[in-house]
DNA sequence: GACGTTGACGATACCGAGTCTCACTCAGTA
DNA sequence: TACTGAGTGAGACTCGGTATCGTCAACGTC
């Protein structure tokens, strides 16, 4: 389960400030399972009439990406969409039924990376990857569902 | 080096009729080395002084994404790019200092993603991997520049 | 606790990518 | 040649995201 406070707190480690707009964000954030969008968080605070400006969620969105608290991932449909994560690099696996997201390390990655990088002639620096696929919870309901 | 007839070939096998705007358009499209935005057409269409709408541009794209003569790819800007490619399953390698793009099968892939099933349970369906860094050309003139 | 500084805020205008609509055109066919 | 419907261009529209600007409040200092 994701908590706010942890935003929180990498927030205020890296010696920003902690106002209430902020908590909000992140407090909506934490309410959320699986990847969101920023149109989602707009909904939200509006929904539970919380006072925050859409602009504010768009600027502290930035900032908890680059804080590492969050990360911007692209759905197949193209859409921006961020998860709540770790700040140490990783992967995400995204269930395309029910939208929720695990981490993985893909450790078998920096060998792809090497081995195209031989292949190619190119000096890899950073790489992208994201998979989607089905989660065990829906796969359990789908079975059951026959 | 592209081809334009390439993408009329793929047109014209999957029935879809060779009109003059989809000619100028993979026209356009093989007029250019690396990755681009629909923008970029846009701008290619206007300064050439050739008469193509730009909701057509989009809906070209749109077409020969499905019939995969090119591919969407997410730059990590955050933009939406289009690189053109063979239709099979492949990766892209794209030279963040001059945008080439190079295929690759990154054959290594499978096996990540079955690790990566087998670690979170889930039943991968497909993935996106996208890797960033610099093309033997930039590094041979990076080094040249001392 | 009061005060001052300045980073953060909300409102809102703006921008640009992409979509939708609709009247018109033209490629392919009978 | 006439017909038909796929394809087109113009332009309005939507929506995600950014920029601006006057105001507010978090936080360090006294």
């Amino acid at each position: 389960m994701p908590d706010a406070s942890t935003i929180v707190t990498v927030l205020d480690r890296a010696g920003y400030r902690l106002t209430e707009p902020r908590r909000v964000v992140a407090g909506l954030i934490a309410g959320r399972e699986g990847h969101f969008t920023a149109a989602d968080l707009v909904d939200d605070a509006r929904e539970r009439r919380l006072d925050v400006g859409r602009a504010t969620i768009f600027r502290a969105l930035e900032l908890f990406t680059e804080l590492s608290a969050v990360e911007r991932v692209d759905l197949p449909s193209g859409e921006h969409a961020y998860v709540e994560c770790e700040p140490i690099h990783h992967h995400h696996v995204i269930c395309s039924q029910c939208a929720r997201t695990t981490e993985v390390e893909a450790c078998g990655m920096p060998a792809v990376a090497r081995e195209v990088g031989k292949a190619t002639g190119f000096k890899i620096q950073s790489h992208r990857l994201e998979l989607f696929g089905i989660c065990p919870d829906c796969q359990a309901a789908n079975s059951r569902r026959g």
